[in-house]
DNA sequence: CTTGTTGCAAATATTTTGCACCCAT
DNA sequence: ATGGGTGCAAAATATTTGCAACAAG
């Protein structure tokens, strides 16, 4: 669960301050998604002196290196994540941000299946859907939204 | 099927020499998804006079008019399609660039559902396969590929 | 005629790269 | 000691925007 110094020199990376803050912060994060700024943000923030383009290298470094995995919630910003092992899909709510995972083996199984009918051998795959939380603030502010628009 | 110049009107939308060529476009290539880079090598190849910041600009209005659908297969790249008004999602070929489209209704059926189960409201996703063609040239060069690792 | 549209060039946003200095191993 | 790693600034990529000239309704 905890990445150590070890394990990046297992993997052919220098355990430097910076990657061991980088990969510390998304083991300990509440926002388990990140984009490179909001990383450069946090350490900032933490008092770490780090250059942003420090911060691409080293997750791209971590990507390739089966630390971390990539995906594109929204064009142009690239969010980050721990990569325990186990694949997952993912819902983001277009109002808060908030990232939920799932994953469901009818879903894969169908992928598969309609893949194999058009001649394709998948080897990966994004799914990703966009909605609004049906409870708590997001829900509040939809209601109150509907109401306004729909009195106008 | 063909969207004429009163249809572009009817949206508010002048028909413009460069407008008429562009839908035309998306109207008659073999190839159906398209970067706005792409749609401007062939327009110009076409012997058309025209400024890649219209392209961007047509598209990104003909996406708000629903006359064009935008998805982003690969990071930092948008390809548009026409909106024939029913969706489908899409599969990739890593190779070649081929790209399939397909509609499952079991696989929106159960995204609804697991959306429901946490509390989310869909109002859209993305689902794309990446993968590699088993017949055709790309199935040949797979095969290549294989035996030479294979025997290195 | 009047307002929307175009082409160009400059601006943006995100990410990448060249380079001199620095630090894990 | 030495080769990888870092920070900074400049470059690169895809896209957007300001503006003066222009054309559709």
């Amino acid at each position: 669960m905890t990445t150590t110094p070890q394990d990046l020199n297992d993997r052919g990376l220098k355990a430097t301050l910076p990657r061991l803050q980088i990969i510390r912060l998304f083991e300990t994060s509440r926002d388990s998604h990140m984009t490179a700024e909001d990383v450069y943000r946090r350490l900032k923030d933490g008092g770490l002196d780090i250059g942003l383009a420090t911060i691409y290298r080293v997750l791209t470094q971590f990507e390739q290196a089966g630390l971390l995995l990539r995906h594109h919630f929204e064009p142009d910003k690239a969010v980050y994540e721990i990569n325990r092992g186990h694949h997952h899909d993912h819902i983001v709510c277009l109002h808060c941000g908030k990232v939920e995972e799932f994953f469901d083996a009818g879903i894969e199984k169908r992928q598969n299946e309609i893949a194999q009918g058009k001649n394709f051998e998948v080897v990966d795959h994004t799914l990703c859907l966009y909605g609004y939380c049906t409870t708590g603030a997001c829900a509040e502010r939809r209601r109150a939204e509907a109401e306004e628009s729909g009195e106008g």
